[in-house]
DNA sequence: GTTCTTTCTGCAATGAGTTGCATCAACACG
DNA sequence: CGTGTTGATGCAACTCATTGCAGAAAGAAC
């Protein structure tokens, strides 16, 4: 293994070193799943993955997707939230990892900054709770879909 | 039931009253699934709620209980969040509104307090966000799991 | 290149949840 | 108490996600 030392994109170029240091295998399949996500950027769920790897290959097999995102995950290389309706939305491993904020009208989605968790990991540590940022999830109404709400009534 | 005399357990008294009032109606598989409800505290799933009423009456129909919780928290009886895995979660609605820490090792569920959150809603309101207390949800360690973890490695 | 081991794939079946549509039944009105 | 309106039910079909299992193939060893 050579020096390379960088953040979220450079480890995504070796994927296939990764996979392979861990006794894993370097497949078409996944191959492709990779690139899909390589073009995209933000999140997407688990179904349009699907659908996006269909694309590629109209072979392509939901459980296989769905197989290969969980060992992406767990060399690191992505990591998976829960969308508003409970639904599963991947995204490239961050540099630093984080909640989202979601509108529950809109559906936008924004990522929340360690400022804004930062009392609440606090508060829960103290519990002894140890808080998984990327697992903190707040449903709500964005700007705009909170004046819109109250134009209504 | 003796003394009734209190907040959640009070709403819950007169459901046929609240729904009628909205132009609903009173129908037994309602009913069945509010027996039920009051049956449970705490936390239950979609999927437990519709075996829990298979139990009182074996021809429940799935659509028909998740239609009935639907209104159920339209009339603001009941809230749902996620659980870890993104699936519903449903229960009575308390007096205050509040999130949940997760731990994402056993499954335990707490509930967050103001506090936890106070700086988080803070925070997110400064940016015209206005969070939904309910869907507030955190995932993470419990103690003993992490402890355990610990131990592990 | 052949062979062997072990992982991965694809299928088929299952579970959770949702939706459209035809039918049924609450309940308000007479 | 009969009747009509409108909302609720149940069915069937579908989406998203997961799992067990048999067969396929990646990669290492020879």
């Amino acid at each position: 293994m050579t020096v390379r030392t960088r953040s979220a994109s450079q480890g995504f170029g070796d994927v296939r070193g990764r996979l392979r240091s861990a006794g894993l295998r370097w497949t078409p399949q996944r191959r492709a799943l990779i690139d899909v996500l390589k073009a995209t950027n933000g999140h997407v769920t688990g179904a349009e993955l699907v659908e996006l790897c269909r694309g590629r290959d109209p072979e392509t097999t939901p459980s296989t997707v769905y197989r290969t995102l969980e060992v992406l995950e767990e060399i690191g290389l992505i990591k998976h939230s829960h969308g508003r309706d409970g639904r599963q939305e991947f995204h490239i491993a961050p540099s630093s990892e984080h909640g989202h904020a979601i509108c529950e009208s809109c559906g936008e989605v924004r990522e929340l900054s360690d400022a804004d968790v930062d009392d609440l990991v606090a508060s829960l540590g103290g519990a002894g709770f140890a808080v998984d940022m990327s697992h903190v999830t707040v449903g709500g109404l964005c700007h705009d879909c909170r004046a819109a709400e109250v134009a209504e009534a």
